[in-house]
RNA sequence: UGGGGCGUCGCCAAGUGGUAAGGCAUCGGUUUUUGGUACCGACAUUCCCAGGUUCGAAUCCUGGCGCCCCAG
């Protein structure tokens, strides 16, 4: 069918071409026009105009110029934190961390924190008049984010290098030196709220739902919350895009940053054999009842809900259903099998209001995020699944989720207010599949498969 | 070397004279401040090989080669 698709695609471009000298030229024109009027803008808007004034939230005794610290990456989003902290008539003092080697870095295009980027921060600084430092914490990276990214790899788990840098690096590290500083406030870019309730500080997601960061900040504590800013929260992208460009900042037009910062062209396996050579050793991928169905270069390169990179065909998608470090093991399944209800959480953390303990006990209804690109999903605590000391939980969604990976963070929402408060969140130590689990039919030879290969957690 | 069956993309597979479906895998891209998912696109001028019949063959004929099953 190979040629009809191709005469198709033929007529079509045919179409496309005759339509070029209607439309198309139009659309030409008014694109040019367009970009006109945008090289226009910045020059009317710079003075002022559109510019949101953000407001700081800092206690009322406040003087203007006090210090106030902003982590700068050297991308679009923080700049313009900074400009903002700035305008809003505070001293800004922009401090960037050098985090790995540039080496690697260098050429890679929307990483942060090293190379080109602390350059970018430097210039954005300079343009903006303000103060800026550059700090070597190449080490503590390393030890904190980077380290353990492989041993949560060769662990059969999927870490969030992101979160490992906001708790032990930018919220501890970095904070403790902003504080060092004398900064009245650390401010960052993360397009995240932070709302004064009668509790204190509390965490919510962006006003943008699309550009939401919450995910990553689950770990934040009280107190961090209480030094924290985040003057992007409201904004969207756009927004935050038009500042820039108004205020003539040099990254203005820098792509967003996308995948691991240290992780060149997206090859996070190369990482960590080179952190851990030879660490990564082949295995067998089996199917849910512990067929034989193929080989595997190490158990890194695979995640729970990964579909691509399995080189095996049975003529239907198969996904990865779990990860078996200890027997070097990859199973794999049906997408049904990738449904989850019950995850039980280690490490968790709790900014909610009220005792965590109590929110479990009462089995209370929260809304859970298991990745960062979803809506809050209707869960509840799982009520006995405690384990306050041990910062244990569970929760049982209403919906099964698919792909809930191990060394993921499944991040707590409040019930109510749209879903729009953090109350915390804990790293996800398994789950159970669903899939066996009533309401799905099964081919029986999968009941049969799962207890053999012990538990129905998957 | 008696009988029967089969050889179409890396795997599975449709197609039985009218000019090579589809699925999986793979590759590329889009989406995405994690991994992954999803989505979009690409992917056999050729049907085990060699001849032949035909305007036209993966499809028919002949001969090879290879594999499987049943007998031995």
């Amino acid at each position: 069918m190979r040629n009809l698709a191709t005469c198709q695609r033929a007529n079509r471009l045919l179409k496309t071409d005759s339509d070029a000298y209607g439309w198309g030229v139009l659309r030409q024109i008014w694109a040019i026009a367009k970009e006109r009027i945008r090289a226009y803008v910045p020059a009317v808007m710079s003075n002022d105009a559109d510019i949101p004034e953000i407001s700081l939230d800092l206690p009322a005794d406040t003087p203007k110029g006090a210090p106030v610290i902003v982590a700068m990456s050297g991308g679009v989003d923080s700049s313009v934190a900074a400009a903002l902290v700035a305008r809003a008539g505070y001293q800004a003092i922009g401090v960037t961390l050098q985090l790995y080697d540039h080496g690697v870095a260098i050429q890679k295009k929307g990483a942060c924190c090293a190379g080109q980027d602390i350059q970018d921060a430097r210039n954005v600084a300079a343009k903006l008049g303000i103060p800026h430092y550059v700090l070597d914490y190449e080490d503590r990276f390393s030890e904190a984010v980077m380290e353990d990214f492989a041993d949560t790899y060769l662990a059969g788990a999927t870490p969030i290098p992101c979160v490992r840098c906001n708790e032990r690096v930018k919220f501890r590290d970095l904070m403790e030196t902003a504080r060092d500083l004398g900064g009245v406030a650390m401010v960052t870019g993360h397009y995240v709220r932070r709302a004064v309730g009668a509790n204190g500080p509390e965490l919510r997601r962006a006003a943008d739902p699309t550009k939401d960061q919450s995910y990553f900040l689950f770990a934040t504590t009280r107190e961090q919350l209480d030094f924290l800013r985040f003057p992007l929260g409201g904004l969207d992208k756009d927004e935050t895009r038009a500042i820039a460009a108004a205020l003539e900042l040099p990254v203005a037009d820098k792509p967003d940053s996308q995948d691991i910062c240290f992780v060149p062209e997206g090859k996070y396996a190369s990482v960590v054999e080179r952190l851990r050579p030879g660490a990564a050793e082949p295995g067998e991928i089996v199917d849910i009842n512990g067929n034989v169905l193929g080989r595997h270069a190490g158990v890194i390169h695979y995640t729970v809900g990964q579909r691509r990179g399995l080189g095996v065909a049975v003529g239907d998608p198969l996904y990865v259903v779990k990860v078996d470090a200890a027997a070097r093991r990859v199973i794999v399944g049906p997408r049904e099998a990738l449904q989850v209800k019950r995850i039980q959480l280690k490490d968790v953390s709790w900014i909610g209001d009220g005792a965590l303990q109590d929110a479990i006990a009462s089995g209370a209804e929260i809304a859970v995020k298991v990745r960062s690109t979803r809506p809050p999903s209707r869960a509840r605590f799982i009520i006995g699944s405690a384990g306050v000391e041990d910062r244990r939980a569970s929760v049982e969604l209403f919906d099964a989720e698919e792909g809930v990976a191990p060394g993921q963070a499944c991040v707590f929402y409040s019930s109510e207010d749209g879903h729009n408060r953090v109350l915390g969140g804990g790293w996800i130590a398994s789950a159970e599949s669903a899939f066996n689990k009533g309401g799905l039919a099964l081919p029986s030879e999968f009941k049969k498969g799962s207890t053999a290969h012990g538990e129905e957690t998957l």
